[in-house]
DNA sequence: AGGTGTGAAGGATTTCACAGCC
DNA sequence: GGCTGTGAAATCCTTCACACCT
């Protein structure tokens, strides 16, 4: 039994980025992947990839490789995407419109449920494809968490609502939030919060530029 | 004079989020912070806060704290926003419709001057309120990056696009790249990737919840 | 030869402990 | 008392070196 609490924070970001690799080399039939070509996709040492790998099992054969089918498999099982996780989405703005609509997550096994928002000029108008096909208020969160055993929601509210949200959503029984408010969190028990603050990556990315511009 | 390539990634990582909460002090008028605030608001100690902040010299006063204005001033100028950065967006689609109308970036200063698509269909369309206020085709992009001093571009294409359109910002002397497309790129000297993918990060999160469920 | 698995070494980052200033 | 700055210790992560398998 693998216990994600026991990985290192720096394994896991590479888990996404091995399986993404090895989807790719199946897609080309070819039946085994080395530690070595790996870790060239990925950037890193191939005794690196080895020793990730290895907190998980032995899937390797001496002299042959990883058996790319098997290693998906797994991989996809450690990860939890083997199985279809239902999502919901808060707030249909700018962001959570192309969010709702972003095709990425279906091909990885998660499903937008359902969109809701507390814009009542929002609320009732149509989003094809979902399960729930309008808009729903802030209020339905806890009936529609139920009914969809949803476990995980992205959260593209604003700034000064996401905290408030993120309590109502730890609240209804939600376990994982994606945030796109550019706000640091307060944790809630139980609860994982992961945040991407677009703007904080192209700050990253200047940084790096401005070598010796005065900083 | 700092130098980007002395500091640990870890570091980086957490300055703007130190920029982010200093600038929220700033807002409520007070005058210092303590390295026990910042700790306790981005989740972290205050040891590390001290430490992470004297990389960049000594800006704190023992009794009191640290100076929130003039920090911020400093952390800007060391991240680089303290200028404007002009940036360019490729790919018109649904994630690239809703960065371009992003507000979160403005308030960074960065500005995104032109949009550009390699789909006929898009080319011309009306992007209100940039510099070049309609979708320009791939093909511009050596002159726009000349004619707007552009340095970072925030790419939202296709997969299967992305390397390419990689290859060709850095050849037109785009030296970072805010990458959304799942795919690992393969690096190009003298310029810097940034990677989000979406799915990767909800995927992360499952890991997280999936103690105990078989893998 | 080509390749994985892994203890041991090395390096990087975080935390401790405390000197020193307001 | 409150708070920063920083060597030293501890911890975490990566790389080395090599046993071992095909």
């Amino acid at each position: 039994m693998v216990r994600p609490e026991g990985i290192p924070a720096p394994v896991v970001r590479r888990l996404s980025l091995y399986l993404r690799h090895l989807e790719s080399v199946r897609a080309e039939d070819r039946p085994t992947v080395s530690s070595r070509e790996l870790s060239r996709a990925l950037g890193i040492t191939d005794t690196q990839v080895r020793k990730d790998l290895a907190h998980f099992g032995q899937f390797g054969q001496r002299g042959i490789g990883y058996r790319v089918a098997g290693l998906v498999t797994r991989m996809r099982q450690i990860l939890g995407t083997d199985r279809l996780w239902n999502v919901i989405l808060i707030g249909a703005g700018n962001l959570g419109s192309a969010l709702m609509r972003y095709r990425g997550f279906k091909r990885k096994n998660f499903r937008i449920v359902a969109v809701l928002d507390n814009d009542t000029a929002r609320i009732g108008t149509a989003v094809p494809g979902l399960a729930l096909d309008t808009i729903q208020p802030i209020t339905a969160l806890r009936e529609i968490v139920r009914q969809y055993d949803v476990k995980m929601a992205i959260s593209a509210v604003p700034a000064e609502a996401a905290q408030s949200i993120v309590d109502q959503l730890a609240e209804a029984g939600i376990r994982g939030i994606l945030n796109f408010a550019p706000v640091i969190l307060q944790p809630v028990p139980g609860v994982r919060i992961e945040t991407v603050d677009l703007a904080v990556l192209l700050e990253q990315l200047t940084f790096q530029l401005n070598i010796g511009t005065g900083a």
